[in-house]
This record gives C-alpha cells, sequence and structure tokens, in this order.
RNA sequence: GGCCCGGUGGUGCAGUCGGUUAGCACGCCAGCCUGUCACGCUGGAGGUCGACGGUUCGAGUCCGUUCCGGGUCGCCA
C-alpha cells in the first residue's frame, strides 16, 4: 500500500520547499512542454498542486495515465521558477519520486470537461452528477450550503431552539400539495403520505411544552417544478414558538438571517432589521406581487378611472394598472420582445403608448387613448420621453400582468435596478379568505391554521357578509428577499372554537375539523399555547446567497423538471413481488 | 394539461434564400516543443443534423406528426 497523503492540495506553501510529502488526488490535467517534461495539476477537495516531471522514466509511468484518475505522487516540494498568482500553491511544484494510480478513470473521452461542467447539457450532468460535482465550481455551492446549514443550526441553538425531528411515514393530509404515497404492507389498502411540511407536528409539539422548536426539515409535495422550485422534496429551517406573537418570530428570524446574508452572501448591502412591513394588499397594488423585488425603483399605478369611456375595448369594464419608465429610448423592436415575454410568463397581453416631444400619445395602442390622454398624463405625471406599459383584466390578472412588467421594464431599462444587494421585506396582513376563482365560493386564501386578526370577535361580525369576510386578515407573513418567497409563518390558530366558526364560514365545521386534522384538533382541547412560527426555505436561501438562478444548482443531487433522477434512474418499475407485497396492482390507463 | 423556446461529432455553438464534401471552438488520438499554468504548433479520428412522414430534381434548412429537454401558466393549504 502506498503511503497515506501529507498534506493536501491546496496547502503547500514556499515554506514547505525541500520536505518530502505525499499528496493524492484526481490528475485534473497534463500539460506536456518538450520531450520527457510535463506539469501535471493535481485536484483534491481542497485545491490543485502542480507536480513537475522531469525524467524519461517519470514520463513513462504518467503518460499512461488518463485524466481523472485518483493518483498518489510522493515527492519533494521545490520553488518554482516560474510562479503563478492566481494560484494558492502556485509559489510552489512537487517534483516525484513515485507516482502511484489509486482508481484509474477507463474512459478517455469524459461526458463533459469538468471545469466547464456548467456549460454542459443538464440532462448529461444531472446523469453524471458525481463528475459534475468534481468541479469545484459547482461543488462551492454545496459547500456552502452545508456550512449555512451548519450556522442556521448554530443560531439556532444558541437562541434556545431544540432541533426535533418529526415522522417522514405519517398521514396524508387532505388539502394543500399533492401528497406521495407510501403503501402500508401491513395494511392492505393503506397508505402512508411523506409529510408536505411538519406542520401538524410542530403545532402539536406547541402543544406539549416545547418551547421553542426547529428543525432542518425536508418536505415532499408532488407537484411540478420551476426554475426555483424542485419537484419533489426541499429543505425548510422550520421554527416554532410557543406564547409568541407575530413580532417574536420575526425578530427571531431577521437576528438569525441577516448574520448568514452578511457571512456568506454574495453581496455585502444587506436590508438592516427591522425589515419593512408590506401590507398583502399595498403590495399587490404597488408591485403588483406578494413578493416584489424591492430592487427595482418602479411600481404599478392604477389607471382603471383615467382610462374608462375612451373606447379602447381591452380597457372597458376591465381594472386597468401601468407602468411607467422615463426618457425611454429603447426601439420598437425591444418593446415588441417586451410584450410578447409579457404574455409568455403571465398570459395575458400587455399594450403601450409612448409621449412625444410635444407631450402627445404616440405609438402602441395611442389612437385609442387620445380622448383620455389629459387625464393619464395627469395622473402617471407623464413627459415627454415617458414610456406606459399596461395591462388590463380581471383586477387580480391586471395586477400579476402589471407586476411582471414592472419586473421586466426593471431589470431590461438602465437605471432602474440596484442588483447587488439583498432587500428583504415582510409581506404581512394576508386575507383570511379569497373567492375560489373556479367554485366561485369563499376558501380559505392560505391555510386554516392562521389567527385571523380579531379573533373569533371578527368572524361574528362577519359571518354572511362575504364582503367584510374577504377584509378580514389573518396574522400571516412572508420574508420576501429579491422578489423570492424565503419563508413563510403565521400565528396559528389554537383555539377550537375560533377554529370550527373559521371552517363554518367556507362552509365546513366541526366535523370537517376532526376529520381533516384530528390530532391538532383534539390536542388543542386540552390546553394549547397561543403560537407562531414559520419555515424559510434553505434551498431558495442558498440560492440567494450564491446567485445562482436555478435551483438545481444548490442541491447536492436534484431530480430533472420531470421529477426523474436521471443518475439513479428513479422513478423505476419494481418487481411483482415487491408489488405483491404491498398489495398494489398496477392499472395504467391506455392514451386516448 | 395549455403556451413559448430549444434538440447539429464527446461538450458548447454556427449553418444565409432549400443547392457541391455540414463549419468553428474545446475535448480525444498521433507527432513536435525544457517553465507551462485556458500552454503552444502540425496532423488525424469522430455526425443517421432527436425520430417518423411529407413537399421538392434536391431538406440540417420548408410543412405535418411525435419524442426529449428548459422556461412559463395551471398547480405549489
Amino acid at each position: 500500500m502506498t503511503q497515506s497523503r501529507t498534506h493536501n492540495c491546496g496547502e503547500l506553501r514556499i515554506a514547505d520547499a525541500g520536505k518530502k510529502v505525499t499528496i493524492v488526488g484526481w490528475l485534473e490535467n497534463i500539460r506536456e512542454v518538450g520531450s520527457n517534461f510535463a506539469f501535471l495539476v493535481v485536484r483534491d477537495f481542497y485545491g490543485t498542486t502542480q507536480v513537475v516531471v522531469e525524467t524519461e522514466e517519470m514520463m513513462q509511468i504518467v503518460k499512461p495515465i488518463t485524466k481523472e484518475s485518483t493518483i498518489s505522487v510522493e515527492g519533494t516540494v521545490r520553488e518554482r521558477e516560474s510562479k503563478n498568482a492566481k494560484q494558492a500553491t502556485g509559489d510552489i511544484e512537487v517534483v516525484p519520486e513515485k507516482i502511484t494510480v489509486l482508481g484509474k478513470c477507463r474512459h478517455s473521452q469524459l461526458p463533459f470537461e469538468i471545469n466547464k461542467s456548467k456549460d454542459a447539457d443538464e440532462n448529461v450532468r444531472l446523469k453524471y452528477r458525481y463528475l459534475d460535482l468534481r468541479n469545484p465550481a459547482v461543488k462551492s455551492n454545496i459547500v456552502l450550503r452545508c456550512q449555512v446549514v451548519a450556522e442556521l443550526r448554530r443560531l439556532m441553538t444558541e437562541k434556545g431552539f431544540l432541533e426535533i425531528t418529526t415522522p417522514i411515514l405519517t398521514a396524508s393530509s387532505p388539502e394543500g400539495a399533492r401528497d406521495y404515497l407510501v403503501p402500508a404492507r401491513n395494511h392492505p389498502g393503506k397508505f402512508y403520505a411523506l409529510p408536505q411540511a411538519p406542520q401538524q407536528f410542530k403545532q402539536l409539539l406547541m402543544t406539549s411544552g416545547f418551547d421553542k422548536y426547529f428543525q432542518i426539515a425536508p418536505c415532499f409535495r408532488d407537484e411540478d417544478a420551476r426554475a426555483d422550485r424542485t419537484p419533489g422534496e426541499f429543505y425548510q429551517m422550520d421554527m416554532e414558538m410557543a406564547f409568541a406573537t407575530q413580532n417574536d418570530v420575526l425578530t427571531t428570524l431577521e437576528e438569525v438571517l441577516v448574520p448568514v446574508f452578511e457571512k456568506f452572501g454574495k453581496y455585502s448591502r444587506i436590508s438592516q432589521a427591522p425589515f419593512r412591513h408590506i401590507p398583502f394588499n399595498e403590495a399587490m397594488e404597488r408591485y403588483g406581487s406578494d413578493k416584489p423585488d424591492l430592487r427595482i425603483d418602479l411600481e404599478v399605478q392604477d389607471i382603471t378611472a383615467e382610462v374608462q369611456g375612451c373606447g379602447f375595448g381591452p380597457f372597458e369594464n376591465a381594472t386597468v394598472k401601468a407602468v411607467v419608465v422615463d426618457n425611454f429610448t429603447q426601439a420598437r423592436k425591444w418593446i415588441d420582445k417586451l410584450l410578447v415575454d409579457v404574455e409568455v410568463q403571465t398570459g395575458n397581453k400587455a399594450c403601450w403608448v409612448k409621449v412625444d416631444d410635444q407631450g402627445n400619445l404616440t405609438g402602441g395602442v395611442s389612437k385609442f387613448l387620445a380622448n383620455c390622454k389629459d387625464a393619464l398624463t395627469g395622473k402617471l405625471s407623464l413627459k415627454p420621453g415617458s414610456f406606459v406599459c399596461m395591462a388590463a383584466g380581471k383586477k387580480l390578472a391586471a395586477q400579476k400582468t402589471a407586476g411582471v412588467i414592472r419586473t421586466m421594464l426593471g431589470k431590461r431599462v438602465p437605471g432602474h435596478f440596484d442588483e447587488e444587494q439583498y432587500a428583504l421585506c415582510w409581506i404581512v396582513d394576508f386575507p383570511m379568505y379569497e373567492m375560489g376563482e373556479e367554485s366561485g365560493e369563499l376558501e380559505f386564501c392560505h391555510n386554516p391554521f392562521s389567527m385571523p386578526q380579531g379573533g373569533m370577535q371578527a368572524l361574528l361580525d362577519a359571518e354572511g357578509n362575504t364582503e367584510k369576510l374577504l377584509a378580514i386578515n389573518a396574522d400571516q407573513y412572508d420574508l420576501v428577499v429579491n422578489g423570492y418567497e424565503s419563508a413563510s409563518g403565521a400565528v396559528r390558530n389554537h383555539d377550537p372554537e375560533i377554529m370550527v366558526k373559521a371552517f363554518e364560514m367556507v362552509g365546513l365545521g366541526e366535523e370537517d375539523v376532526k376529520a381533516k386534522f384530528p390530532a391538532m384538533y383534539n390536542a388543542f382541547t386540552y390546553g394549547a399555547p397561543p403560537h407562531a412560527g414559520a419555515a424559510p426555505g434553505v434551498d431558495r436561501l442558498i440560492m440567494l446567497l450564491t446567485g445562482e438562478e436555478s435551483i438545481r444548482e444548490v442541491i447536492t443531487f436534484p431530480m430533472n423538471k420531470n421529477a426523474q433522477d436521471l443518475m439513479m434512474d428513479a422513478p423505476t418499475t419494481v418487481s411483482q413481488k415487491q408489488l405483491d407485497d404491498v398489495h398494489i396492482a398496477i392499472a395504467i390507463k391506455e392514451k386516448e
């Protein structure tokens, strides 16, 4: 057996010159310079070290070694003749006495070049994720993730929170996302579900008297993916506090997250606590989103009243929103691209006008808006050179479309996007109820566990009055960072009577509460503490810290968009025996 | 499920109005080179242009269908 390493590939310095060392790692590259003279680059977790081959014998040993094989190099450290300031170990090199292949790479042609793996096709990267992760640029995100999780644990523990693990095999929950189901072998026809979040368990822990709980918790939801949302599974730093108010939770998270952004973030500018509070309705009005990117200085304005009666069909009897950019110089082609992109992202069409040198509306839909030119100019403070991009439709659709317009204009027109910072805010006062788009009936807006503001009295006052019910807010809050929803939480409803009442408002009742959340409902009848909590998403937090735009870059072994693990080949078929064990029969419907 | 974009040697990309042998960079192989470090130079191998069908004298290019991927809407209490 060869000698174990004396140093890693990142630590040798000029002071080590003359030392006998053994380094091990992957053969990253061979640069042959002249005959019987070559430089090897050996890479391990810690860095790279140059090995210089100067003799014919050593050349014979080195030549057949394929790149990415693991090797051991015993030799002597020497000061380099020509140093490389860009490399931590750039002042030295190792002159080998013995080179041993530890694990041969049997492939002369790799699926991609390790140091350029980020450019390769993502399917190929995911299939060969173990090679992809050899790339220091890929690996570093995972290392950072480990460090951030360790720091979160340290800070939370320091604040007196206990990390308590909760079951992975549990009961299916009736609302929310689609569950992942696990057949129960000993209970034919019955299923466990993987938890969408430890929500009910943590609330039960509160009723048990664990004062402060947290957990770096895996959550499972069988829903489609997005660039910032993995299919299947993700992690949250789930936390809950007994006898706590909304402010206690917000303060705790501010005290934990600001240091994490400061220590690990890509940008040094961070919103300081307390973060701005923006009521949900205000966020929708001003930013057209419940997760506004506050790095953009544009705002959405309402021009519904100003454009009514103008004679432009889409604007009649619709809510109309506008985003204005002054000193606009972009070309027509640029505008067309914007409109197409808005439509792709929102499914709604946007329209536009410009203000010419004389203050007249021009281009786009200007000929339809001639009659309301003065009203618009006044309302939007239009000047020569102003560009107005508008969206119309039902209130929510108009707001959301305008929100997308705001973001695109902000990021594309120079001078409106102050990118290099972390802009954090709390979106607060979420409505308790909303009108279901399809059902046309009152529904819970977010989750039924939140305490309505005003408690029982608010519900009693609004009972039977849809408008009043829609105006009831909950102490529910989201943390938004640079346009990403980064945490979500609420003051919980710990009172069984109020819970039943809240359910009655949407046409449900005590039986439904008991049926859907039996453990929690019963537990709360035994003396529950008021409690509140939240759950920052770990994966998104790492995305923000690293600046990655795809969530797959911060997950060690990610699945693709279609929830497949290309490396492990999951999901896959299983044997009939396995199916029989769990009483499952496959019945796949033929495609029509 | 809907919509948008994409699929060309191992990897990343170009390919004009449909027209000769499908180009380029990196990687791979061989040769040369004693201070390279994104080494350099010379040469070479490597392609069913995602698949199927159609239009055409002729299709990577146009049309249809389909598969795969990414993005997005729905969805994500």
